[in-house]
DNA sequence: ACCCAGGGTCATA
DNA sequence: TATGACCATGGG
């Protein structure tokens, strides 16, 4: 079969199944969870929103008068957890700032990519998150496993700039929010369980776990 | 005892 | 433009 994005798209939604992402309440949950996943691996992030939802602090104004202090203790399991209580607190503050969700929502989309840039400690990978999960917008999310998966399938060369690997992928599939959505989930999942950080299989520590990352490649 | 994770910012050259 | 340092916990 032709190496394309939708081949693989397909590919890794049989091996896999339907990610059922984001993995949040509500869309406020998410963006929260956009930060706090920086760099680091899933269960670490999702102790510390657990602790801010125990806390009865996941949602925009109980947050924005929580003190920082407090933030980086509740947040500590996640890792960066002084950095990453300052991002949460700029975000919230310029999230009420600018009307939350409601008005927000009615930007189109370059317009709120841009507004989220603006917020420090959002980056491209994490507006692309927001974009995508919690404002529903088609957007593809670029990470580490995308470049590599992408690069061992031939979809690309693994050098690319952000923006220009993004626009490959949303060239070549639907522009429809649900399906960029879980192609960005379903390559996490797939990253997950392979070969990282090589980028090939050949001396990877995980490959007991590797049945479905080599029936992928193999067809490469 | 290492390695790295669902990044981003800042300082250098 | 392009590297490198830095942040920092927890699991493999």
């Amino acid at each position: 079969m032709k190496a394309t994005y939708r081949a693989l798209f397909r590919q890794l939604l049989d091996a896999y199944g339907p990610q059922h992402w984001w993995p949040a309440d509500d869309a406020f949950e998410m963006m929260i969870g956009a930060i706090l996943i920086q760099h680091t691996a899933w269960p670490n992030a999702s102790r510390a929103i657990d602790n801010l939802r125990d806390a009865g602090l996941l949602a925009p104004e109980p947050l924005a008068g929580t003190k920082l202090e407090r933030l980086t203790g509740l947040i500590r399991a996640a890792g960066v957890y002084r950095v990453k209580a300052r991002r949460i607190h700029a975000f919230v503050h310029w999230y009420r700032s600018r009307g939350e969700y409601p008005a927000l929502g009615a930007l189109p989309t370059p317009k709120l990519r841009r507004a989220l840039l603006s917020v420090h400690g959002i980056g491209p990978e994490t507006a692309d998150d927001i974009l995508v999960y919690a404002f529903n917008r088609p957007v593809f999310v670029v990470d580490a496993y995308a470049r590599r998966l992408f690069a061992r399938y031939g979809l690309a060369r693994g050098d690319e700039r952000y923006h220009q690997l993004k626009a490959m992928v949303e060239a070549g599939l639907p522009g429809d929010a649900a399906i960029l959505g879980e192609f960005h989930a379903l390559i996490v999942e797939h990253g997950k369980r392979s070969c990282r950080p090589k980028p090939l299989c050949e001396s990877c520590h995980l490959r007991k776990h590797c049945a479905s990352a080599r029936q992928l490649t193999a067809e490469a």
